[in-house]
RNA sequence: GGAGGGAUUCCCGAGUUGGCCAAAGGGGGCAGACUGUAAAUCUGCUGGCUCAGCCUUCACAGGUUCGAAUCCUGUUCCCUCCA
């Protein structure tokens, strides 16, 4: 069997680790228990969550042990790491409920049955600490000169940073010496931002303990241009369908840049490396192709194969007019309400195409805005019952967001 | 605690001899052209509305004035230097 070393490292998962030879050399040779931690900062998990997941998965797969560590401790103080400005803080409750939308995320793609995956909570041991226990046990092995020498504070030294967030390292460093202590946790990863703090986490065990603990951390998504991928201009890409719908979600990754498809095929999907290879390379339009499989196959591993086979449908019948499809965006009016006849502005004020009036109007004098295929030209256009069709109707936005509308009685 | 500087529209950042400021410029975003539901490029738009007008915005609350983002007072927050 080969090393899922390898297979990170092929796919392009691993950034830097603190020995690489050792850790390739552990993972070929034992089942190993390591753990990726989840500040509960939002209610649900997100993208750039979502590339941990697929380690994880990749790991479980080849025999390892994964923890999924949930921040509900940490949560309570705010990583500083890469930041510009302090998070905001979360009260207790929002990080209780946080957690709980996390673990049900969870379970979707790991296997925590007969112990092999196990969830934690490090509020259970980091929120009754006893802070001068804590100091004094762990607080005196860390050097405080050599803190500040780290990457991850250094746009907060000129920024300003509290003496909370400074706390963060110290806070996620014991956690790794607890799950070595219980669970013989040998491994911490994380993304490439966490490397400060997974260090911190690997000479802390060995310390206080002795022991012999390593950390590899992961490439964060980003595109081509070195931005964060899994962000629109609406927020984060998110897993929970209710935030963030599956077609939607699906729609995000079939419009990728050309050259980020190999990099997201390879990072988020589990087909064959020899298949990526072959979809990265295709030119032109044939790259559509590609685009077209990550979207499904993403999809698929996030929301199933029903959800993923209807995103698919529903991008087709819209874009290619392959077929017809239900799962497209789409609003329900009650048919009383357009039976006089309504503007179009005001129509799509309520499905949320548009978001004001005024942004309707620049729409349609710039020619943004379609019914059923034609142009509108006409601002204040009545849209009425004997426009639709089997009491619905499309509109569209631009060039690709399509909704349509359904009549219903009532 | 003392001295000084600052808080501007999604972000960065002009604007502070009061009117010409819904507020320069850039970024981002949206739309159009070109295309492959890509990128690059070019063009337009980018507070709200009953849209040649009106309303709400320049940390918050008051005040001066015919008129304030710009002046005054108080409050909050942030930064720098000193202690």
């Amino acid at each position: 069997m080969s090393n899922v070393y390898d297979v990170l490292e092929e796919r392009g998962y691993i950034e830097q680790g603190t020995h690489p030879e050792e850790i390739r050399e552990l993972l070929g040779k034992e089942s190993v228990t390591f753990y990726i931690g989840f500040d509960p900062t939002a209610d649900s998990l997100h993208v750039g969550h979502f590339i941990q997941i697929m380690v994880m998965m990749h790991m479980q797969k080849a025999g390892h042990r994964p923890i999924a560590l949930m921040g509900g401790g940490t949560g309570m103080v705010g990583d500083p790491s890469g930041r510009t400005d302090m998070r905001q803080l979360l009260t207790r409750e929002m990080v209780k409920k946080n957690v709980q939308s996390f673990k049900k995320q969870f379970s979707k793609f790991i296997d925590f049955s007969e112990g092999q995956a196990i969830m934690v909570d490090n509020g259970d041991w980091l929120l009754d600490l006893n802070y001068v226990d804590f100091l004094r046990d762990v607080g005196r092995h860390f050097s405080v000169n050599r803190m500040l020498s780290f990457e991850c504070f250094k746009s907060r030294l000129e920024k300003g940073l509290s003496f909370l967030e400074f706390n963060y390292m110290l806070m996620q460093s014991y956690d790794f010496l607890e799950l070595y202590r219980k669970y013989n946790c040998k491994l911490q990863m994380g993304g490439s931002d966490q490397w400060s703090n997974i260090l911190g986490g690997v000479e802390l065990v060995r310390r206080a303990d002795g022991g012999t603990v390593y950390g590899l951390t992961f490439k964060l998504l980003t595109t081509s241009e070195g931005v964060k991928m899994g962000k629109t201009q609406a927020g984060a890409v998110w897993l929970d369908p209710a935030k963030t719908s599956p077609y939607d979600f699906f729609q995000y990754w079939r419009n990728v840049d050309d050259r980020d498809v190999e990099k997201c095929l390879a990072l988020l999907t589990f087909l064959p490396m020899e298949e990526v290879r072959r979809l990265g390379a295709l030119e032109g339009a044939e790259i559509n192709k590609a685009k077209e499989t990550l979207a499904y196959e993403v999809t698929k591993l996030v929301h199933g194969e029903e959800e993923a086979k209807k995103a698919l449908a529903a991008a087709q019948a819209l874009f290619s007019g392959k077929g017809t499809s239900q799962d497209i965006p789409f609003t329900e009016i009650e048919k009383a309400k357009i039976e006089a006849g309504i503007d179009v502005l005001t129509l799509l004020m309520e499905t949320g195409l548009i978001a004001s009036k005024g942004e309707g109007r620049r729409l349609i004098q710039q020619g943004g805005l379609y019914l059923e295929e034609e142009r509108i030209e006409d601002i204040g256009l009545l849209i009425t019952t004997e426009l639709f069709k089997n009491d619905k109707i499309m509109f569209r936005k631009g060039k690709k967001v399509y909704h349509e509308i359904r009549l219903v009685k009532k």
